[in-house]
DNA sequence: GCGATCAGGT
DNA sequence: CACACCTGATCGC
């Protein structure tokens, strides 16, 4: 397809048609409230929450997509100004509420943009995936695969999330008398939440804008705002830090959960022997496989990264191993990357090229059908291909561009982000 | 004055 | 490092 006609997750001017995956930030940068450039074709669940997260966007520029159906579409080729059609299908991305995959069918061949996606093997939904996107491919190549590669190295190994909830309870219950503070994100790690709170019986506290989130995805019973209710608490991400858990551990005795499966997880701690900070006395232990020993090169276990905080390998991004299953079914032609690290070579190309190509593309075809049809393509070519760097700030000047609010002084900007949000403005307390 | 974007932090 | 997100400063209209 060429460029000018659609985008995923991109929000620059200059296509036609406009396509989100999920409603994490960095997904959304350049998405406003004002929201003008074209047609917004998300999931139903991402449309409920667009709403809420940039009140006042013009609902009449969103296109709903169904999971797991054919939507037709026509555009225009900007070169050469004669229609365009295609299909195209979102599949559940088992990433966050409301996260997809979306798969186009056309002239120019077929892509796929995975978006961010955890292909979980043990998981229904992946399940139900992998059926709709055969089905979707059926006896055609897929040409191009943009891919959630974010823990694409084979150092990052994980257990499913399943696994790696049951670890989280069974750090609380190992800690009954303390208060539990876990990070988590404005959207996403509900799915643990809950098992936590059904487990436990217990509520969850999180903060007001989240409980509003968690009320729009239909959960009315398992969280609440006020904090005399519970022990367990979930936090922004950004507000998670050692200096944090040292304050808490000044009022009460407090331990952190960082569900995460980034390296700098791993490499914290090399497991001081008991993960979970059980003793003998208190909560029983669970007499199971997992292994508190050392856990120097597993990273699919629960570390203890400091005296106050533990890192469970809980992710919703597929790991190297769910990676390379991905591949290994749909067989690409060709492989992009989403996202680059400095630190680890996470390239696709690097570890799956073996598996692409046109002449892998075509055994996978082989492999699963008979009947044969035409394998000619189109070239494919890129679509929306990123503007690259314009900084020329060289020297800032710094200027006080600050309101007094009832003695509290805040930046213009912020105040009137968290007035956005339905934020209490004066707030002092450490965690909210 | 306002939205958008960058820098820098967790 | 950076899963995703925040804040503050500044730019340009």
């Amino acid at each position: 397809m060429e460029s000018g006609m659609i985008s995923v997750d991109r929000w620059s001017a200059g296509s036609q048609a406009y396509f989100l995956t999920h409603l994490h930030a960095d997904h959304t940068a350049g998405l406003s409230a004002a929201w003008r450039r074209g047609p917004l074709f998300c999931s139903r669940l991402t449309g409920k929450l667009l709403s809420c997260k940039f009140p006042g966007i013009d609902l009449s520029l969103l296109r709903i997509v169904d999971i797991g159906t054919w939507h037709s579409l026509s555009l225009t080729s900007p070169s050469s100004g004669s229609p365009t059609d295609f299909v195209f299908k979102a599949i559940d991305a088992q990433h966050c509420p409301g996260a997809v995959m979306y798969l186009f069918r056309g002239d120019f061949g077929c892509m796929l943009f995975t978006g961010d996606f955890r292909w979980e093997t043990s998981s229904k939904g992946m399940e139900n995936g992998r059926a709709v996107l055969l089905d979707a491919l059926k006896n055609q190549t897929l040409d191009i695969l943009h891919l959630d590669n974010t823990y694409c190295n084979p150092i990052f190994s994980f257990p499913s999330r399943e696994v790696a909830a049951r670890q989280v309870v069974d750090i609380i219950t190992c800690h009954p008398d303390h208060e539990i503070v876990i990070a988590i994100d404005s959207l996403g790690k509900e799915d643990l939440l809950l098992y936590i709170s059904q487990t436990l019986n217990i509520k969850i506290w999180v903060w007001p804008e989240r409980l509003q989130f968690m009320h729009l995805l239909g959960f009315h019973q398992n969280f609440t705002t006020q904090t005399s209710l519970t022990r367990v608490r979930a936090i922004p991400r950004y507000s998670f830090s050692n200096e944090t858990l040292e304050a808490l551990n000044t009022l009460r005795p407090t331990i952190g959960i960082m569900p995460s499966g980034l390296p700098w997880a791993l490499e914290a701690s090399k497991g001081s022997g008991n993960i979970f900070g059980c003793s003998a006395s208190g909560a029983k232990k669970k007499e199971d496989s997992r292994n508190t020993s050392s856990c120097s090169e597993n990273s699919g276990t629960a570390t203890r990264y400091n005296d106050y905080i533990f890192v469970v390998p809980y992710s919703d991004h597929s790991c190297y191993s769910e990676i390379q299953e991905f591949i290994e079914l749909l067989r690409p032609v060709n492989i992009r990357g989403i996202v680059s690290s400095k630190k680890y070579c996470i390239d696709p190309h690097y570890y799956f090229d073996h598996l692409c190509g046109a002449e892998q593309a075509l055994w996978r075809v082989q492999q699963k059908l008979e009947h044969e049809e035409g394998m000619d393509r189109a070239e494919v070519a890129d679509i929306e291909p990123v503007a690259e760097g314009n900084s020329p700030v060289v020297g800032r000047k710094r200027k006080l561009d600050q309101i007094d609010f009832f003695g509290i002084r805040v930046s213009r900007v912020s105040l009137l982000r968290r007035l956005c949000r339905g934020a209490k403005i004066a707030d002092t307390e450490p965690l909210s």
